[in-house]
DNA sequence: GGTAATGATGAAGTAACATCACGATATGAC
DNA sequence: GTCATATCGTGATGTTACTTCATCATTACC
């Protein structure tokens, strides 16, 4: 039906040059993109364990510990006791580390007005509608388990 | 400005749908995001030796040699001599896996259409124009090397 | 016909994950 | 109070996706 690409294909090239985009950022640095979601969310959460950090990362506990590590290592992350549990560890972000997401937040607004921008005025409206739509049918989607595949493997071949 | 979240929230947060359906539609079976890039490859440029997928896929012919190792293992992909240089390695989809592909392609349009349903029909035509100039803008900021940057640590706190 | 570029791979290393086992602590039942 | 149980962080170990560097064919060039 749709000969060139498809709204797929662009919001997957998209996806793409995010992710390349970060990735060279970092280059250089210690940081990379799990470190930055760490970062990322104690700026939202503020102060966390590190169990908080894994729930709200949907990742290990485990995988917590090693990202926390690198982070502390490298000057961006304190771990302090828990003030009433001393099983757990209080990880925050250092001074610089604050400084550091400040800036970042700036950066992402101005791309994201950047790309805005970009956009014909008078398709802006319809394309923020269109965006929060189709956001939220994924959402919908993935919540849904696998209602949507972006591609989909139902057979293995010789294995 | 902006209140709520801005139109890179939502691009991010559709890069991270895509990515959570596309892992979880693969859990099970021996493919996995790298894996399906080489067999999607093969699929639009046909047979190639290893160093067209490595250049194509813009990573290492060694990391080449080890996706396709485990794609011939499971019976997506075989090896065979290269017709005229016996240095290099053809690499071709198995029937099966070309069946696989066919799969693929039908369920990417499918939800490519999906996507674009949930967008109202009046903001259709505004919202692929917009889609494709955020697209457009984003391509050349990422090559102009840096200039867009999505986050940036220009320094590094206590190295 | 000898040197230089090229194709694939072994070796070794890093980052981001995961699971499992374990020790220290909290907590809730009795 | 005490004791079983759940929770927090981490050591050990393994996988996948990458990288660079070295090596070994083979091919291409002068």
């Amino acid at each position: 039906m749709t000969p060139g690409p498809t709204v797929l294909d662009r919001l997957l090239e998209i996806s793409e040059l995010f992710q390349r985009d970060l990735a060279r950022e970092f280059s250089g640095t210690s940081l990379t993109t799990a470190r930055t979601r760490v970062l990322w969310d104690l700026v939202h959460a503020g102060p966390s364990t590190q169990q908080a950090l894994a729930t709200r990362l949907e990742v290990s506990a485990r995988n917590v510990t090693g990202l926390v590590d690198a982070l502390e290592q490298a000057g961006y992350v304190e771990r302090s006791p828990h003030p009433t549990d001393r099983r757990a560890t209080l990880v925050t972000l250092t001074p610089p580390a604050e400084e550091l997401m400040r800036e970042m937040q700036r950066d992402h607004h101005e791309l994201s007005a950047t790309l805005l921008e970009a956009v014909p005025a008078a398709d802006r409206d319809a394309f923020l509608r269109g965006i929060d739509a189709v956001a939220e049918r994924l959402r919908g989607l993935v919540a849904a388990s696998g209602a949507g595949r972006t591609a989909a493997p139902p057979i293995e071949p010789v294995p």
